[in-house]
DNA sequence: ACCAGTCATGTGCACGGTCACATCGCGTTC
DNA sequence: GAACGCGATGTGACCGTGCACATGACTGGT
């Protein structure tokens, strides 16, 4: 019976407040992107109308008109991780700060074709850039080749490009593998991460690196998982022969796992093997005993993704430079028996 | 000159793929949403079509047009712990499958404005449901005054109601508690989490109720924080008193921080003191020593949530059976010394 | 042979914003 | 005092898609 009442009550719309304000809907409009030519009156007026109606405006149609989605992809892998979780919760938080939204994608594989898929669905939102937090050297590879026009930032990628951002990945090895032959130990084992991670391979070469120039001798890092399991697994295989008395872990995981290895086989640490970690994960300074690392700022590294990002899309492009990781020194290492 | 030629290049609409392959826009966005009656002959020129331009559809027109954003929201508060982070993974992929997009909106902080604001966001994005990860109460309470129109799910909030999901708390923290009240124990502390986190509460009462039963005088639990120095900090105190023979903590941060306290006493776990965890983080199978805990699914938890929302949103409503978490007995538990 | 029903396809409009351009009043300049 | 610039506002088109409805061809029952 009511037939000039709106049935459903549909959202307002921009005219919706135009007409009960008494202005045109391009008033509005400008009043939504304060545009500087409205008189101060006019503008409260309708600001009012806006409030009473609980007016939200339709980021579809904006979207739509403007073909900006104010969206940012996250490219993720392995991300429930401690390091790559707090950079992704800081980028979401930056990101919105700035007025953007965020949408993350978790890669199941890093495959083409699951990256193809991934990218798939992030271009589907229109996003104007992404950030990609997946260090491997196939993902990366693989965005080379897709030649995307969308700007990107890879994370942890520990090259100097334009686009990359990362904490020092060598400098930060150099400092563990330095402490613990300053220490004096002479027979250092390197417990690497998969060999594809480029952070993986940033750390081994940063050990290796320090060992030569060190003039000691380096035997093949051990390429593991970065699981703590892995990590126990050559613990009690490298025990069996013992032909070292300190270990550098490329995290913090596979040094915990290599310290269970140790106890489980009679051993103390550092007494008997001194071991250091990456990472600095927060339980890591309760390890038994207390772990020595290297500590990485991964929110600041969300951060400065974003801010990389956004800068680069309004052409204001500042250099960035990469972020220096601390070695933290507790109870896990300590000079080598003789 | 080249007057009739498109001067930048816009991304081909439905319109353009209509034109080419000589049949009406409509027709092809029959093709797109499949519809069944297109002959297969039409639908594969269109769809020929659409590979050679590389046509992809406009999701905001489609938002626009048929007001169903296909996004889901996610709401978290400390995600960057391996629950969580786990959780969300599991639910952006879940949702992914089904077609859907997520926001995640980390929380900085649990207060009203906090929330609203974070609720803003994503309502400007205009989910189609929520899934509400911040087990707070004062987060609960502030999402049921807001009477929101779009159906939510909560996680971790530990009630039987409709729109809730989680791991049965209480269980999981008796099956702990009995099992040290088993070994022998009689005198046992709890580390509990903030009071005001529903999973805190629950575990709590859990513990309670279990020691009630087998008519154990209970004391007083420590309301912690969550984290590895918070039980390192609790350990020493209680460590000054040492009236306990056990200690059941409500996560298993808190557990290592806690045996860093009782091996820095001098003491030793099992022999002097027991300790069970809650979560199973997959570092637990590797401290020192191995600790037994209280695993649960945090990735299933997140499966389904969106299988829960989405079948809510079809209106599809199945009820769900909370899931039943596991005793995971290691080394960190043992009868008591005599 | 006629009408109804279905299939395959086309036409025009609506969704809710923004953009380009038009309009109008008013102060300023020469 | 005519031309001009500028501030404040309005008008209409357009972004890319889906929906309601229309159309025409073909099928089948009577």
């Amino acid at each position: 019976m009511a037939e000039d009442d709106t049935r459903v009550t549909r959202a307002p719309s921009i005219r919706d407040v135009a007409r009960i304000a008494g202005v045109s809907h391009q008033t509005v409009s400008r009043v939504l992107n304060n545009h500087p030519s409205i008189r101060v009156e006019t503008k409260a007026r309708v600001q009012r109308v806006m409030d009473d109606l609980q007016y939200r405006p339709n980021r579809a149609a904006r979207v739509l008109v403007t073909s900006r989605s104010r969206t940012i992809g996250v490219v993720a892998y392995q991300a429930a991780h401690y390091g790559p979780a707090s950079s992704i919760l800081a980028i979401e938080q930056a990101a919105r700060a700035e007025g953007y939204f965020v949408n993350t994608v978790n890669l199941e594989a890093t495959d083409p074709e699951s990256i193809g898929q991934a990218l798939g669905h992030l271009l589907d939102q229109a996003v104007e850039g992404l950030v990609i937090l997946a260090p491997q050297v196939r993902v990366f590879e693989t965005f080379d080749e897709l030649n995307l026009s969308v700007p990107f930032v890879t994370l942890q990628s520990a090259g100097a490009s334009r686009n990359t951002l990362s904490v020092d990945q060598v400098t930060g090895a150099r400092l563990a593998t330095r402490h613990l032959i300053d220490l004096g130990h002479r027979h250092i084992h390197h417990l690497a991460g998969p060999q594809d991670w480029i952070e993986a391979e940033a750390r081994m070469h940063g050990f290796l690196t320090e060992m030569s120039d060190r003039d000691l001798p380096a035997t093949a890092p051990i390429l593991g998982d970065w699981s703590a399991d892995f990590g126990y697994h050559a613990g009690r295989e490298l025990l069996r022969v013992r032909d070292f008395t300190a270990i550098f872990s490329a995290n913090d995981q596979m040094a915990l796992g290599f310290i269970h290895a140790v106890r489980e086989a009679g051993l103390d640490v550092p007494r008997d093997v001194s071991i250091a970690g990456f990472d600095d994960i927060p339980e890591a300074a309760h390890f038994w005993p207390p772990l020595t690392t290297v500590r990485q700022d991964f929110p600041e590294l969300g951060r400065r993704a974003v801010a990389l990002l956004l800068g680069r899309l309004s052409d204001d492009d500042r250099p960035e430079v990469g972020l220096v990781p601390d070695l933290v020194v507790r109870g896990s290492t300590a000079p080598p028996p003789f």
